[in-house]
DNA sequence: CTGTTAGCGCTTTCAC
DNA sequence: GTGAAAGCGCTAACAG
């Protein structure tokens, strides 16, 4: 590995006047300059980043830590990118394959020690184990969950955008309205926000909340989605509308809909959440519940530069505003 | 910022019994161990990583570059997370907002130097571009361009996936089969080997590989190759067939055609390029080219660290081989 | 304009 | 079983 100083010898200079050249940091003269960069060139150094982040006691990179690279934390990603690096920073994306364990790991584990900050998008860890991460650097946490006051934290409206999709379904005359990826009972999952928002909804047009309405995925995929609305339309429960969790969950459907020849919008009405960007082209266009992204995205970054600017700072915990963006699986 | 001394100092041992508790490299008296243990947890100590890293010379991560989170690349960077993890590698994900000056930034720029090596997904450098780049750590070029010699390569068989996807068309009654997204001339893009395996399967059936069946689409976003469906089928131009560059085109065409009121497969078939997880579960779901994920991170993977264990490896260019997936939009 | 010194936080090496 | 010294590659601070 060559270093500054085989630079600096190579050019007849100190190692201050490689790393001024370099970081353009202090002027240097001209000739001296040239015969640095001609060294630099001619040894093919590379500047060591990491002996550079120690001693300036950053490392100029966020992380986002999502549990997949797919669908909601694609573009959450891309929104979040677009956030950080008109601030200077980096971002650089890992995944923690949604096991609590990945999730512990990344958090409390000192790989987090190579960033300026972490926001974290924890589906795995329930409230108690949140409770011992410590927090020696900024992090913010995303999502759903209730988490501990101690951390800065960005949440979605889910029970509001799930209550506006099933009441936008039910005026718009469903009656029997699935909650296709919900989990029954208490808890404190993203699924059982959104299956209470649909429940408020079904209360507030008079319309009971039938318990065999309620249908968990497993795992949110599109096998596993697919399957459990074909059974579902198998097993004769009649059903008109469906709100699904996910828009991956909403698509499934939409195709073992169309598999059993129900048409959509008009023998069963689907509404999904996240508004990914395929829903919009899906013939019919998948109506969903817009995250709004880019909030989501600002006040993660807002809270973390906050943080890392003061790490006394209280703790913020905000709630972003979704929409119901109407398109053609409503009528 | 508490450090290793801190922690030393309160246990009244010296930095390297902390060290050699922490990473359990050397045997210490339980005593000591549980003194040592305290002081961590109450100072709330967390280990540099960067300083760490320094010492170590390596940094324990692979970075995957990638023009953006979304589609081809969220699939792609699962598999190659999948492949690296076992490795006891980390993998950690950045973009370049598929513009040159991104890309080569991330490549030439110093970024490159915090991680033990680098695979990276080029889309907007040309072949002189990518001469430029130093290679002072492992890199391994992934994608369709061809690249100079002395770089590791994985590319797609990307002409014998346009010419299995058109002549599989063909053979199943399509006679004017648009190639939608594709560059027309010469060139080293994704695009243009599709358009060339498009020619060929059209030539191999002796039917004409005529200029106005080859429809450009700037960015390959939806939104675009909608608009771009949409303008060819108002032209008049005959159509039965579309072989779109990406699944996202294919999508995007497979909504135009319905609004048009053409039903496919029957008034025309359509084939995509991706294979992404979507595609499966749309009503019909849709036909597309393999790019065999997993094949590629095994390969690149592979490269990476042949190339970290020897520097001086002769460079290895490796060209996956792709499957049709024949589903419901083709006959 | 350029160089010397000291030290970022950790671990290897050598000593006891 | 434990510690002291040296140094990973870089740069701030202070000379000159």
């Amino acid at each position: 590995m060559v270093t500054m100083s085989d630079v600096a010898r190579a050019a007849g200079v100190s190692t201050m006047t490689v790393s001024n050249v370099l970081n353009e940091r202090r002027p240097v003269a001209p000739a001296t300059r040239e015969r640095v960069l001609a060294s630099v060139e001619s040894l093919g150094y590379e500047m060591n980043q990491t002996a550079r982040n120690l001693r300036a006691g950053r490392t100029g990179t966020i992380a986002l830590i999502v549990p997949s690279f797919f669908d909601y934390y694609s573009e959450l990603a891309d929104a979040v990118a677009r956030e950080v690096e008109p601030r200077g920073s980096h971002l650089v994306l890992e995944r923690t394959a949604a096991t609590a364990e990945h999730e512990m790991a990344s958090v409390s584990g000192a790989r987090l020690q190579l960033y300026d900050g972490v926001i974290m998008s924890s589906v795995g860890l329930d409230r108690e184990q949140l409770d011992r991460i410590r927090r020696p650097k900024p992090i913010v946490l995303l999502g759903e969950r209730d988490v501990p006051e101690r951390f800065d934290h960005v949440r979605l409206a889910n029970e509001d955008g799930a209550r506006m999709a099933t009441a936008h379904m039910i005026e718009r005359g469903s009656r029997r309205i699935l909650a296709l990826g919900a989990t029954p009972g208490d808890g404190h999952a993203m699924t059982t926000d959104r299956r209470v928002g649909w429940e408020q909804a079904l209360r507030d047009a008079g319309l009971p909340a039938d318990e065999r309405y309620v249908v968990p995925i497993g795992d949110y995929s599109f096998e596993n989605a697919r399957a459990a609305m074909l059974s579902i339309i198998d097993s004769g429960l009649p059903v008109d509308g469906v709100f699904a969790m996910t828009d991956v969950i909403a698509i499934a459907a939409l195709g073992a809909l169309h598999e059993r020849g129900l048409r959509v919008p008009d023998d069963v009405q689907v509404a999904g959440f996240d508004d990914l960007k395929v829903g919009r082209f899906l013939p019919p266009a998948l109506t969903s519940i817009d995250p709004g992204h880019e909030a989501v995205a600002r006040e993660a970054v807002r809270l973390l530069h906050r943080r890392m600017d003061d790490p006394e700072v209280a703790a913020e915990h905000v709630s972003v505003p979704v929409t119901l963006s109407v398109r053609g699986t409503t009528r």
